[in-house]
DNA sequence: GAACACTAACTATGGACATAGTTAGTTGGA
DNA sequence: TCCAACTAACTATGTCCATAGTTAGTGTTC
């Protein structure tokens, strides 16, 4: 159901095509929130039948053609609804945290190798956070500075603070996470002392 | 795919029929892992029919019987293979962050309480958590004690060791998450002075 | 002007998961 | 003895999501 509300998200800044969407959540906001392109296209379609989106057929080239959606009255009502909503929270499901709880069943390099992707991970993600929060201090994120342009300066300064805090949420997570595994080492190599 | 890995964890203690295996989901195993029954079911007869585990009816009282699955040898070593490979992770997904990028579309007391049930949905777990961990300490959990009866002592200190830090890396970051979402708090106050 | 990368949109398949049922037997207490 | 709660297992439906294709037009470059 959250993919419809990243997607109003996006709408709520400009009208787009199924692929601008798409790219979108292959790179910037798809550090939050990623959807392949075969989920968009139908999800699109969905909602326009709900009434939250209206597509229009946009001339592109001399034979070609693309669907641009732009948000209606509706879309914008039920995203804000959402937003006053409470989210209800879904059960624990946590591959890397199963798998960690049964390391005794792995060889000890499988072991290490284990908590050092998970470190490998979690700092990739952590750099890309990192990237995000500096072009979001610095005015460079391109998402962000077209919508700001799309509101009154009173609520910049919200807008931004609510992106920042998010990344910065993140980005404490994936430091957790990354201090956990290299506990996860150090435990390693004390219950198996040899190698 | 991992719920298969799961099956395999808890049927690597003793046999167990589905609905055995369901009650663990639905409390101790289920704090690490979770699986509604109507997944575990078809589940247990695809791994059956992979020749991971096999099913034998058991009786139960005078008219009823029961299917009792064990672990195949063809299935302890798929799971010690799943234990010696890398997880693959998988792309960012979480409603909690998105909604908290775009905070400002929420009414304050709205944002307010968002940030509130992310408290509590994270105390709830945190407190399951320690339980477990208490548990541990104490040798009094369950599933862990019949675990260790089937393994030679030299393997108990690795076999405890390993829940234990998974539980404290869950706990690390539940305590992160409450400690962001009362940054949360902290924020909307800043931003919206007058109530 | 052919090749290639990109834009645009869609389909097909299968597994994962939630939710909501159904059927039937067992056990223990009022 | 009957009823409620529990044990046991299964089905049905729909969404979500990953993976892997397909088709067709555009724009640039060698």
């Amino acid at each position: 159901m959250s993919l419809r509300y990243a997607l109003l998200a996006l709408l709520s800044v400009e009208p787009m095509t199924g692929y601008d969407l798409y790219k979108e959540f292959e790179s910037s906001v798809g550090h939050v929130w990623h959807a392949p392109d075969s989920q968009i296209y139908p999800e699109l379609r969905r909602m326009e039948k709900d009434g939250l989106l209206e597509g229009e057929e946009v001339v592109w080239g001399q034979r070609g053609k693309k669907r641009q959606y732009h948000i209606t009255e509706a879309g914008t009502a039920a995203f804000r609804d959402w937003m006053n909503g409470t989210l209800e929270y879904s059960r624990v499901r946590d591959p890397a945290h199963l798998k960690a709880a049964y390391l005794e069943w792995a060889e000890p390099e499988a072991a290490r190798e284990q908590m050092r992707a998970h470190i490998r991970h979690h700092t990739a993600q952590l750099e890309q956070w990192r990237e995000k929060v500096r072009e979001i201090e610095q005015g460079t994120s391109p998402m962000l500075t077209r919508r700001l342009a799309t509101l009154p300066a009173s609520e910049h300064s919200k807008t931004t603070a609510f992106k920042k805090f998010t990344y910065q949420g993140l980005i404490a997570r994936a430091e957790q996470e990354i201090a956990w595994a290299q506990q996860g080492l150090a435990l390693i190599d004390e219950l198996y002392p040899a190698g």
